[in-house]
DNA sequence: CCTTTAGGTCCACAATGTAGACTCATGTGA
DNA sequence: TCACATGAGTCTACATTGTGGACCTAAAGG
């Protein structure tokens, strides 16, 4: 077994909520997804400091592209989980539900 | 929205592996646990430094009891997570359950 | 103008994750 | 009886993550 980090559960939700934005994947509607699903705020400065690090992990990358609404043709960045990304979240979501068997939370 | 704490990755899976460990819920038997579902090592250091936050956290607490088999008589700590971790758990699934709902993971 | 909304940067510090050395007390086999 | 091996536990130190909040810029709409 080798001493491999894990992705922190704040950068796993990050990464959750920019796949559930989909095409709409900008920062706002990540940090809007990610606040509904924690049910919490969520600052700016976690919010990029996190997408900051996930991309220098290569987990994210990001594109530019012109906003169609509210921003009058100011470009924003369209967030993407990178391939490694999903890999890593694959492994922290196989892990949790293997200790999540058995409804272990419902029985008591 | 509140700004609350999460309960880390790794302390989550702690609570989870005593949990499954069930009646059996003794040092070894929660890291041996652990260890299988997470697909690597878990050393002392961090295993017991997580096992005293969680119980600083009011998370856990334990009991001494006689080993049956092992080691003659020792005594040895059996873990229970307490009511206040179970609501924790709880709180942390159900976020990840909200940010992977849709089989968001799969449809890629 | 002034305020609101959105996107960002920076900084500092708190909370978690993790390894490894070091004890101590058996049980066991040579 | 002495050397291991095994399991429980402590302590230390450092790396990685989590988080808030001050600041800045650029529109949009009174």
């Amino acid at each position: 077994m080798s001493g491999k980090t894990f992705l922190g559960e704040f950068e796993q939700m990050v990464l959750l909520a920019i796949l559930q934005a989909g095409d709409s994947a900008n920062a706002y509607e990540i940090r809007k997804e990610l606040e509904q699903s924690a049910g919490r705020t969520v600052s700016k400065g976690a919010f990029y400091t996190t997408l900051d690090r996930l991309e220098k992990k290569n987990y994210l990358s990001w594109t530019l592209k012109r906003a169609e609404k509210g921003r009058n043709g100011l470009p924003q960045r369209h967030f993407d989980v990178s391939p490694a990304g999903m890999r890593e979240l694959r492994r922290s979501r196989d892990a949790l539900r293997n200790l999540w068997r058995d409804g272990v939370l419902e029985s008591r």
